[in-house]
DNA sequence: TATGCCCTCGTGAACAGGAG
DNA sequence: CTCCTGTTCACGAGGGCATA
């Protein structure tokens, strides 16, 4: 295991620790992360690992590039990195807690004084934290994804314009050129995509998506450090009799498992497996 | 009440048989 | 021989029940 993912994997409270490399976000990161797709819902599995039960949908990450240009091999190559990995924390939501509140999590910055705030709420708020060190992790699965690199965005009416340095309110705009779903349709694009996340009690939750890149240690020697931090909306685990059922596939999933993602289960539009007969 | 297990549904894959 | 169509099998997924 790489230097720097026992941390993530097993991290301390804050507050019992200082604040670690791993943990910090570069600021100057020209990586972004974006949640393409926002879990929903889940159905509690239990602590065993025979009950598999994954979010529905599966969450679907997305790399962004500051001033990304489609036009340059450095771009482009940063996108076919093998190396980067994202990974996935799960964390309760209090539903009285503010932090409940959708904020960033469509454009991965954080504000750094609010995030603080919020660790010393989860600490003190009573709610069992996943990454407690002494309880049985609510999270199983494959929570760390390596990239999946598709040369043009299987949905590109969904896709997110990469974010620009220029503070040009026009560029920004819908209208502009650069950025309707047309201009994006052959752009290339990197998701990673946690097909196989259970959780094992019911309530509510965010998922935290870090970006990290292997690659980095192996010149360095030094711990991991993220490079982009992204959280997912607020979704409901619910108990097995109360689960509502999963949802129909989305176009991106579709189009994704199309592109070669076979570990993605679709549902829906005539797809899908069943049963065994009598 | 939570959780593990069982049953059923529905689809893809594999295969066989017939038509051209 | 190739292609098309129908049938059968295997399996993952989802719902619901029994039990601790």
């Amino acid at each position: 295991m790489p230097h720097g993912f026992d941390k993530l994997l097993h991290h301390e409270p804050e507050a019992e620790s200082p604040p670690a490399p791993p943990r910090r976000l570069s600021t100057q990161s020209r990586y972004h992360l974006h949640v393409r797709q926002q879990p929903i819902a889940a159905r509690a599995c239990g602590a065993g690992d025979r009950d598999r039960r994954p979010v529905d949908p599966p969450p679907i990450v997305q790399i962004l590039l500051n001033d990304f240009d489609s036009n340059s091999q450095e771009d482009n190559d940063i996108l076919q990195d093998p190396r980067f990995t994202v990974g996935c924390l799960l964390f309760p939501v209090s539903p009285q807690s503010p932090w409940s509140e959708p904020t960033e999590s469509d454009t991965g910055d954080l504000d750094q004084d609010r995030e603080k705030d919020r660790e010393k709420d989860r600490d003190t708020d009573g709610v069992a934290r996943t990454d407690d060190p002494f309880s049985t992790p609510l999270l199983s699965g494959k929570a760390f994804m390596s990239p999946f690199y598709v040369e043009a965005d299987p949905d590109p009416n969904s896709a997110p314009p990469h974010p620009s340095s220029i503070n040009d309110p026009r560029l920004s705009s819908p209208s502009n050129a650069y950025n309707h779903p047309s201009a994006r349709l052959h752009q290339p694009a990197t998701f990673f995509i946690f097909a196989d996340l259970s959780i094992r009690s019911a309530g509510l939750y965010r998922l935290q998506f870090r970006l990290m890149n292997w690659g980095s240690v192996e010149d360095t020697g030094q711990s991991m450090p993220i490079l982009a931090e992204a959280w997912s909306d607020p979704f409901r685990v619910y108990p097995a009799k109360d689960f509502p059922g999963m949802r129909d596939s989305s176009i991106l999933a579709e189009g994704l498992k199309e592109l070669g993602f076979v570990e993605l289960k679709t549902r829906g539009h005539g797809k899908g497996k069943g049963k065994k007969r009598r």
